[in-house]
DNA sequence: CTGTTAGCGCCTTCAC
DNA sequence: GTGAAGGCGCTAACAG
């Protein structure tokens, strides 16, 4: 006889009579249900000797409340999704972490919703949250999984709770925990600056994303600033990947004039950027200078160690996920986005502008 | 007025009569609920004429079911969770994606299940299971999360729908999706010898956990099939980690008679080892030889790119989840451990024994 | 082919 | 301090 004989019923306990449900526990104890339910949720309204009583009756008979049936009678799942483009990137783990964190602590788990960067299955993953699988969804993508982002008041109106993290929505209002991808790309062009670096080239996120385009902002700004000019053959183009930055690399060293430093738009371009330059034997920092974006794991375990800007990953997870249960107890949103600070790691990558 | 005034409702549509509800189609097409049901799960039961009529009920009342009546009614969440101790090792993730995406095939979600190594949260998500919070568990850690083993066979029945993947506990019969993790170091071996390698060091893994255990046993093994002795000063102890590689390796580079070759358990700590063995200013692999175990996003990103052994990371959480919907259908799950193969990585981190 | 009926297991007034 | 009763939204018999 197998134990997954019955199909309605996911498992069996050993006795034949499935699992104990309040009414046998209301029963064995010789109480109505309704006092079972009580000393299960709000103990203190019920008699010392009855509580007792019950209390071992739940024991005795394996009780474990069902949930289903909890949830439907209150309307709510106490999960959260959180939609993430690619779970493989080093960049979100974190974050779902520390939303896992928080979420924990008051009793809600996270759903965890992988999109492969398919807008199908993002409007799959809003449609879950739609029919009640979740309570709200916390969006890494920065992307409204929507078809048509027109009539935006009316779609605005349906939306269930909705908490964007590191990416953004401008125009939108929707709450939001991220960085200031322009300043914190200007804290790294400081860093250089400091270094006396001044031909400083950057590798560039993929366009389409608002973070990549903030980043950009900055390093053009710090330039700037700096009363240096951008000089357009000095920026790369990159899709956060490894092998772009290796390419982008190759590129940008085969200038006549090349860069001695580097601004990558993330970890894993700059950690390409490095293995291309030290291949045509040149040396980081020696010869050029490279600074990452995001300060991934692998970030310390590279050759050189990279030098960084750290997100603090774990805290915009965290802070997103209070910001949504915040939302579901009826609580506001905090007016504007939550910027969250950034930290300049420095390492080895970087180091003095080599002498002309 | 905010959009999330009334507490049981985790969102309203514009209109303020909540959402709607299956009798609110029922009543707009003029049938009754039993037949809105129909349409929407087995429309070929109903005519045409008023399959077209709920279908226009159906949008117009922008309806969208209710999973959570719905589960309650089955008896089922249509949610497996999948516990890992680390979401942030980057060997998870992966195993997380292919899980995900056999799960999405068949209408599951996944839960994420992070313990950060803490018995009392693997028992947090077992009772999520056991008040149906979902309807099995996969578990990435290796262990049963309960109190006592003892009785297990009075556990056993009590257990729910349980598969395990990477680790696995021997004795207990529970389905298990792994790979051959003394086989797979001995394949590691093999490569070392047909470079000439003979004095060969291992990095151990936390050997409370059997994967490390296996993978040095295949060390011995191999060793020994080779006729060649198992050296104990050649056995470093090691946690998986980056530092424990780099620390492993000073030690073993401070042996009189130094080894030519390093495997390591994983691929951090082979990736900790390399860079302890060039900071000494040695070459891998001129001087040693290093190959790791995993194949992680990162290895073929170091310098140099390491020699490995991969994984099928996505496969493993693909069968994993399979088994678990194979489960929960009533089918009996495969007999004995389903074995994967791995697969030799050969990268730059390994070369010819260097003459003596 | 469609409607009626009866719950799934729990929580929550409303009485007593 | 406790019990009785109704209902969350949906589905699965069972009639018609």
């Amino acid at each position: 006889m197998s134990l997954q004989t019955l199909r309605p019923m996911p498992f069996e306990s050993g006795d034949g009579a499935g699992t104990a449900t309040m009414k046998d526990v209301a029963r064995l104890a010789g109480v109505s249900t309704a006092t079972v339910s009580r000393t299960l949720i709000k103990p203190e309204l019920v008699s010392t000797r009855t509580r007792e009583r019950v209390l071992k009756a739940v024991a005795e008979a394996g009780y474990t409340p069902n949930s289903l049936a909890r949830n439907l009678r209150k309307m709510q799942t106490r999960s959260i999704i959180v939609v993430v483009q690619d779970i493989t990137n080093p960049f979100y783990p974190e974050i779902l972490r520390g939303a896992e964190q928080t979420a924990q602590a008051f009793g809600y788990t996270v759903l965890m919703g992988n999109t492969d960067n398919d807008p199908v299955r993002e409007r799959a993953y809003l449609e879950l949250v739609q029919s009640r699988r979740a309570d709200g969804m916390i969006l890494l993508t920065g992307r409204l999984p929507a078809q048509e982002k027109s009539s935006m008041a009316v779609e605005r109106e349906r939306l269930p709770p909705l908490v964007f993290a590191c990416e953004h929505l401008p125009d939108l209002g929707l709450p939001t925990v991220r960085i200031d991808n322009a300043e914190a790309a200007r804290t790294a062009m400081r860093h250089l600056f400091e270094l006396g670096h001044e031909r400083i080239a950057h590798i560039a996120g993929p366009l389409n994303r608002i973070i990549s385009v903030d980043r950009l902002a900055g390093y053009c700004d710090a330039l700037t600033e700096r009363g240096l000019p951008s000089e357009p053959a000095l920026i790369a183009d990159g899709d956060f990947t490894f092998n772009s930055g290796v390419e982008a690399a190759r590129r940008l060293l085969a200038l006549a004039d090349r860069p001695t430093a580097i601004f990558a738009a993330n970890d894993e371009s700059a950690i390409g950027a490095i293995q291309a330059i030290k291949s045509q034997g040149l040396s980081v920092p020696g010869d050029i200078s490279v600074i990452g974006f995001d300060d991934i794991l692998f970030a310390a375990a590279t050759d050189p160690a990279l030098t960084t800007v750290a997100q603090p990953r774990q805290e915009i997870g965290r802070r997103a996920m209070a910001i949504m249960l915040d939302l579901l107890d009826g609580k506001s949103p905090p007016v504007g986005d939550v910027i969250l600070p950034v930290e300049l790691v420095t390492r080895r990558s970087t180091g003095p502008r080599p002498p002309a």
